[in-house]
Formats: C-alpha cells, sequence, structure tokens
DNA sequence: ACAAAAGTGTTGACCATACACCCATGC
DNA sequence: GCATGGGTGTATGGTCAACACTTTTGT
C-alpha cells in the first residue's frame, strides 16, 4: 500500500544573476541567514509558498522583496528534494534562476548583498548545488535562446549586447564585429533609425528585438555564440 | 506574516517515450485513470512520492512497475505546482521525460500502452502540457547532449543510432553518410572491432561510446543535429 | 588633427550538403 | 552476378575567426 510522506515543507529559492557589463561582473544575489540552522552563513534568497501561491509567484515575490528593477528574465530551474534520513519532513526546495542588469538593480534590503562569482563564500544548505546548476543553465540559455534581450531595456546598442554575452561567457567568446554580423544576419533586431550619442565616438545605432522575426527560428537548433 | 500551505500533495508524473527505430514510430507511455476525476481518461503514469523517497526514486519506481527495460535515460523535467482557487491544497507535480528503445521495453501492466505522438487521446489534468514540454526536452538533449548512447546498448551500429535520430527528429534531418563523417569526427565513437552479420548486406561495425573522450567536449555548445 | 567608439570588409580555413561511388555479404 | 545494406569520397557553397580598415563623432 502506497504511504504518503508524513510533513512537506515546500519553498522556492531563487539563484539570481546581475550582469554589470560595464565593468565585466557577475554577481549572484546572496542573503544571510539570521536563524539556524547555518546562521550566520550566506544563501541563495528563499521563502516558503504561501497559500494560493503559485510557484512562479512565489519566485518573483522573494526577487521584487529585494531587487527593484524593470527588466529581467526569470525560469524555474529545478527541483531539490531533501529528506532527513530520521525525520518524517521532506524539503522541496523549488529553484529558479533569475537574469538581469546590475546597472538597474536597485537592492531595497541590507541583509542582501550581490557576490562576485569567482569569490563566492561557503553557502548553507546545498545552495552552493543549486548556484552552480543555475550557472550553467545561464550560459546554456545564453548561448541557445534570445534571453539577453528580456534583460536588456527595448532599445539598445549592439555594443551593450555583445559586453552582456562577454561578461556571462568570458572576453574571448568572440570577436565584436563576427558577433555583429552573426546577429544582423539573424534579421530579427531591427534598426529603431535613432542614435545614441556618449561623448566622443561614433554614435550607436539602437535596435530593438522583433519576436515575430525571431519566431520562425525558434525550436531550431541555433546557436547565438 | 507568512502563512505556510495548509496542505499539500507531492506527485511524479513520467513522460516516458519509446523509439522503434525499426518503423520510425515514437511512442509514449498512457495509463488509464481508474478514479475521479478523469476516470476513464488515459494520463501519464505517476505516484504519490513515499516516504523515505527521493524525487528521482519515485521516477523510477513508476517506470520499473510499468515496464522492464536495461537502458534508459531519465531526467526531471519541471514542477508544476496546481492550487485550486477554493481548495486549502497545493498539487504538486513533479515531472519527469524518459527516454528507452521500444524494442527492449517489456509492458509490465495491462492498463499502459504505448500510445503514437500523432494519435493521442485527450489526456487527464494538465498531462498534455507536460508531454509536450517533454516532447520539446526531448528533442533538445537529443540535438545538445549525448543522451542517444544511454539508450542504446554499449554496442551499436552507426545505423542504429541514425535510425533513432531520424524517429525522434524526423526523416530528413541529416543525409546518412552525412551524420556518420559528423560524428566519427567528434572522436567519442570507439571502434569495437567487431562486426554484426544481419544476413544480407555488409556487415556493419559496432561502435562503443567513449565518456572520456567525450568529457572535453561536455560544456561546449555543441551540435549533434 | 587626433583619439575613440561604431561599423564594414577581406581572407583563408574549415564545415555542411548533396550526391556519386565503392565494399562486403547472402542468395 | 546482383541485390542489399554498410561505408568512403568529392565538389560546391556557406560559415567562422582573425584582423585590417573605414566612418563618425568630441575635443
Amino acid at each position: 500500500m502506497k504511504k504518503d510522506l508524513s510533513d512537506l515543507r515546500l519553498g522556492v529559492d531563487n539563484v539570481i544573476f546581475s550582469v554589470d557589463a560595464q565593468f565585466n561582473r557577475l554577481f549572484v544575489l546572496l542573503v544571510k541567514r539570521e536563524q539556524n540552522p547555518y546562521k550566520g552563513y550566506w544563501g541563495l534568497p528563499g521563502t516558503i509558498v504561501r497559500k494560493g501561491e503559485s510557484l512562479e509567484d512565489a519566485a518573483y515575490r522573494i526577487l521584487s522583496e529585494k531587487i527593484q528593477v524593470n527588466n529581467l528574465y526569470l525560469e524555474q530551474l529545478y527541483t531539490f528534494g531533501n529528506q532527513e534520513q530520521d525525520s518524517q519532513v521532506m524539503y522541496l526546495s523549488v529553484s529558479h534562476f533569475a537574469l538581469l542588469r546590475y546597472e538597474e538593480a536597485k537592492l531595497l534590503e541590507q541583509d542582501a548583498a550581490w557576490y562576485s562569482l569567482k569569490e563566492l563564500p561557503e553557502l548553507s544548505f546545498n545552495h552552493r548545488e543549486i548556484l552552480d546548476y543555475g550557472y550553467k543553465r545561464l550560459r546554456n540559455k545564453l548561448e541557445y535562446s534570445p534571453i539577453a534581450f528580456e534583460v536588456l531595456p527595448e532599445l539598445f546598442t549592439l555594443n551593450e549586447l555583445y559586453q552582456l554575452y562577454c561578461t556571462i561567457l568570458g572576453e574571448n567568446f568572440s570577436d565584436y564585429s563576427n558577433f555583429r554580423s552573426r546577429l544582423l544576419k539573424f534579421g530579427f533586431l531591427r534598426d529603431s533609425k535613432t542614435k545614441v550619442y556618449r561623448g566622443i565616438g561614433r554614435p550607436a545605432t539602437l535596435y530593438r528585438f522583433d519576436p515575430d522575426a525571431f519566431a520562425p527560428l525558434r525550436d531550431y537548433p541555433l546557436l547565438f555564440i
């Protein structure tokens, strides 16, 4: 006969990445735990799912409690079920990952901080595992899907796009001019006919992502690299 | 103040695909529901997670209750949280997808049947959504990851590999000879030096997947197409 | 004029596609 | 010999990486 679980705790944990394209830095948001276990450790921002709330709602809620931001990408990552041997309780953590731009993000809480991926502290629970998994997914998504355009403002320059890719995938993933021509050849970037003047240097063309032009490419094996 | 969920039901649902490479058919395993709601409808095989059981364990258990098979690939797909508006209960379904070969799979239960993806009945709950998501993931995985080698026996011919790809991705995804040379050029297929004689025609070389030779390619953007 | 940033062009190496062709076997 | 399935080769067009070059701006 089937035995149901006696007790179940449902939480959502977020791996929130922020890209500082200007200084080529990739951050993840960590919060300091106030209670035991792992009191004093840093960990991923998480929450218990509330009554009437969907998993995605909970993920967005965590994020908006910590950060104020306009453009972001968020998706479900993986569900970890941790069951202690002796205890009757199963802790379920539905993890999500999010990407947004550092320049645009305003931190709302004191106990939260951006950590560089290169200098992470020891994390609570299995959060390091979740983080690593999220980082892998982030890079994959960037290579195969147009998530960059969810994160950038509606109008953006090709250089901004390039810097975003550089920061996440590493400097030497591609030459700028080759990146340009590849992206433009796809045909889903529309020239907005406006330019942005940033002091010295030739003004940059502002582009816009055209989802309709992208649609036929969706579900195709496609590399943005 | 945070309000916890009052009641939580944790289940696992599987999208189990089987490839009949010989006749170019792709099946999914469905089971007939015996109870309400959706009594008499077909749906994905699922189960309640038991005490002391991990999510993955539960997924493997469903599979082994219905099918006897040697080689298979299984991974977590997505977690759906369905909350009825008025009810206090949240139904959590952690879905998985699996791939195996039809030829090798032995059905163990009466109430389960292989359905062709082209002629699916109306499914219970949101199982159609889960199935479609699983199918998408299956095709992606096949294009980007070496999951085919988990499903094939240890020694296989290049034609068997090709037929598997054809069945899942469609006939015209690639010419056989080009598929051959692309796969062999990667260098992770080892010639086993043994041949298989199938009556008429030249005997086929049996190959073996070499995970060590594949390792450096892992984490690279890579297309098997 | 010059520096800086944006954008274009060129080249050689590589790779995909389509197809023709050769090889080993059973009958 | 010949049909059948396995396996190799090749010509063409495209794509990619590297890098040189041009254009447009501010000072």
